[in-house]
DNA sequence: TGTTGACCTCAACAATTGTTGAGGTTCTAC
DNA sequence: GTAGAACCTCAACAATTGTTGAGGTCAACA
């Protein structure tokens, strides 16, 4: 979903303002994660953060595993797999994604079990 | 604390011990829980909690909910549905089941979707 | 060069989801 | 009828996940 016309993927030059605009993630709620070691940011000679493009990805992520019931420290555990920084390859992602999706579809399972034996075949 | 070999779904007698003892949680988090509507009791004479058989559902379905990132006043509305007090008739939970399984499997559906975007097939 | 909006840090507050403890009451088994 | 375990309420604390505001700095444009 590039709505994004001209933007180089590994470009550094990011503030946090955009960052917060285009991933809809507020500013202090990105800070946080920083603070957390969630993502990761270069800074400028008078210490305003930058960020890669791969911050998009990752904050992408955060939302999305938070909203199948992960914390931010398990996340956290879950991207420390990844190079810190730079964008990490496809490799990296892939096995990555698997783990989350593992996960949270497990966790679906146990639902899944624990509704169809609440509500038996009357 | 009588072990309960024998044990009628509909019996109003469990204390809170035993709730806390047969289903694995905390009596905190029971009464925490009833404060906030999502379970309910009937009392002795005495003032002391006495749980129905379907207590132990409603305990198992949330902690379930909660673990696909689901909070507990999203459990609430769900479980509002429900006569409460009493245990639910099946159609009652077969409705409820049908609603978290869809909202779960949205949820998954979108991390799986990040995942896919983010991984791309390099 | 000046100004103005975006940024910085740090601390305080807030909602959610409980746990712990004090101080007192009830229940059950002897 | 009494000892002791289990229960009660209420308040304080705690971790997580942020937001808000004060007070100060940076950067981009005229």
């Amino acid at each position: 979903m590039k709505q994004d016309t001209s933007f180089d993927w590994h470009e550094p030059g990011l503030t946090i303002g955009q960052v917060a605009q285009r991933s809809g993630v507020s500013a202090s709620a990105i800070r946080f994660y920083e603070a957390q070691g969630l993502i990761s940011s270069d800074r400028t000679a008078g210490n305003q953060r930058r960020y890669h493009g791969d911050v998009m990805c990752r904050l992408a992520m955060i939302e999305a595993c938070q909203r199948v019931g992960l914390t931010l420290a398990e996340v956290g555990r879950a991207l420390a797999g990844l190079p810190p920084g730079q964008a990490p390859n496809a490799e990296d992602w892939h096995a990555l994604a698997e783990r989350l999706r593992t996960e949270a579809q497990s966790r679906i399972d146990r639902l899944s079990q624990v509704l169809r034996e609440l509500a038996p075949p009357a």
